[in-house]
DNA sequence: AGCCTGAGGCAAAACGTTTCGCCCTCAAGG
DNA sequence: CCTTGAGGGCGAAACGTTTTGCCTCAGGCT
């Protein structure tokens, strides 16, 4: 049914050489490659991407495997990303892992199947399952958001540590009191970092600024930050601030926060990652806002590096800045203090 | 490099064919099988789909377009229909059209390059390029959200005309005296359909509820239903409620109606699509909620049986029921028909 | 005892490319 | 006029599977 390089020799009376040499770039004579060009579009032809695969060993393809595809943050970065990649010759086939450590092990046999050029890969969890293969057959890998902990491998990620600690920061200068830090367990990297920088700004400003660490079970819930944000307001002394770690604990917060109707001693909180969300509520709240695409471009030319061979280092790890979106006053300067 | 066949006949002894059939479910015998799976572990063998998919012409794989990776309607639906794919062993590639209609033709070619057996996909417009090629060796297509015109494919929509009807019947019998729909252009069918709907239901009350439709030039902007608040909102007589056509002119009414304040002449919104929004504005606004659940499972059930060839009769177009989550009163109630 | 059947196995021919080694021709340099 | 080398082309051998047609052998049936 689909046309063939015999189909075009056919037609063109030219050797399969020739024509292989003709769509790869090779050396042939102009009348020739008008004859292939015409035949070709005459019968319809594409490329087999399975022959070539299966000769070549290359599939010009790279593989994207997400922690969790519904998520803004992700899919912003993966949008960017793929449009790169695309310019630079590349298809690219994104997987979900649904946030389970297993079908991310899985996208990745699916992805060495697919003989795949290389994976960029946002992970479930601290370890990753299945790089070994990757490793194996010499296919390079590119972390994004978040190390990799038993495998060597570039990554992209922001400076956690500096994030959160600005914004704890801003906070301390606008007088709270007593600050809180609304995040998930240790076992990823992206928490632990973010922990790390909150411990740090606590500690800078020690008997001046009282902290509190909550940790929820989960990573990434709303659940998580509706139900985390109720039992800091719960304290004996609540917290007059509230840093959100991750954009769902942010969602949850706020929705606490509103539940909590207009009210003077209603924490400032300071969220992490959507911008949208920040442009919709009123007053504008305070955000941490990761530079979403300089990760994407970082990345793409990161894995197109390897790829292509030019890179030859060992791996690489990126750490690129984040920007504090300081809101409206009202949102995070402590009323007592205003006064 | 990698193991082959021909390694594993080396240490079993065996013929290709009986490889071939053990790891594709033929009648093997038992002391074969184990032998030939103990040399496979041995060897790390991993099937090459390459080869495989050279010669079945089959790769166990579906393709998944999107118009719009970004979009947290289409991740979710996504995300449920690999889940039930995999199950089902297929594995997923999921390409991005970022909106452009020529992005979503080089999908579908990429996709066909990769040989898949069927294709699911949320169309940028109308019109989709490409399908033909799809047609001709014989990949099967189920459209999501949107049918598409210049093609007979199967398709899972929502009753668009339904949903934004019986939005305005809530507001109507909320004493409403005039409600607009913020609406993109005719260009796409679900756009067509909501007008048809709004106007359906307007004309059911001739006369006791005038109307006005407010089309922005695009069709997924969050400025689109900024502006167009705005726009309405500055007519000689401004609607009493507006119906928000789409999740971005939603976000963008939303974030000009927080502009206005409390103001007690502030209109109604219902917006479209996202339950999270939903959910973290107080207080709570009404929507209108697609079952993406449900059109993730049917979407997938079509393909499959397409791919299987168990349906055989002409195209299908499967239409569901929205929801209408109705919020607080305040949100939707005439402030003047409630005194 | 002969016949038939079905299970299990085999060799070899695809599948549609790329690539290797070889050949021819033509032009430029000696 | 001969040599050299490069441009352009060719046939054939891979690449790792699946599939087809054929063979054998054991067991149950007449």
């Amino acid at each position: 049914m689909a046309a063939t390089y015999k189909d075009i020799r056919r037609m063109t009376g030219l050797s399969l050489a020739t024509i292989s040499k003709h769509f790869n770039g090779g050396n042939v004579t102009y009348a020739n490659r008008v004859l292939i060009e015409h035949a070709a579009r005459d019968l319809g032809y594409r490329v087999n991407d399975f022959a070539r695969g299966l000769r070549s060993r290359r599939s010009m393809t790279l593989g994207v495997v997400l922690a969790e595809l519904n998520s803004t943050f992700n899919t912003t970065i993966v949008s960017a990303m793929e449009e790169r990649l695309r310019e630079a010759g590349y298809g690219t086939i994104i997987c979900d892992s649904r946030g389970s450590s297993q079908a991310e092990a899985e996208s990745i046999r699916f992805l060495i199947g697919k003989m795949v050029d290389g994976i960029v890969i946002v992970p479930v969890g601290d370890d990753v399952e299945g790089l070994d293969a990757a490793a194996e057959r010499g296919v390079p890998v590119v972390a994004i958001d978040r190390a990799i902990a038993n495998a060597a491998v570039d990554a992209v990620v922001i400076d956690n540590r500096t994030a959160i600690a600005s914004a704890c920061e801003l906070l301390a200068g606008a007088g709270h009191t007593k600050v809180a830090l609304l995040a998930g367990p240790d076992s990823t990297f992206t928490m632990r970092e973010r922990r790390l920088g909150f411990r740090q700004a606590v500690k800078r400003h020690t008997g001046k600024l009282p902290a509190r660490t909550l940790t929820q079970p989960d990573n990434v819930s709303i659940e998580g930050g509706y139900d985390g944000f109720r039992r800091l307001m719960r304290l004996a002394t609540p917290p007059t601030a509230i840093v959100c770690a991750n954009y769902e604990f942010t969602l949850g917060a706020i929705i606490a926060l509103n539940e909590l109707g207009p009210d003077a001693s209603a924490p400032a909180i300071v969220g992490f990652d959507n911008l949208d969300l920040a442009r919709i509520i009123r007053p504008r709240p305070t955000f941490v806002v990761q530079p979403v695409a300089q990760i994407a471009t970082r990345a793409a030319e990161m894995i197109l590096q390897r790829v292509h061979g030019e890179a030859t280092e060992g791996p690489q790890t990126v750490v690129l800045d984040t920007e504090l979106v300081v809101g409206d006053a009202s949102t995070y300067v402590l009323a007592r203090s205003r006064s």
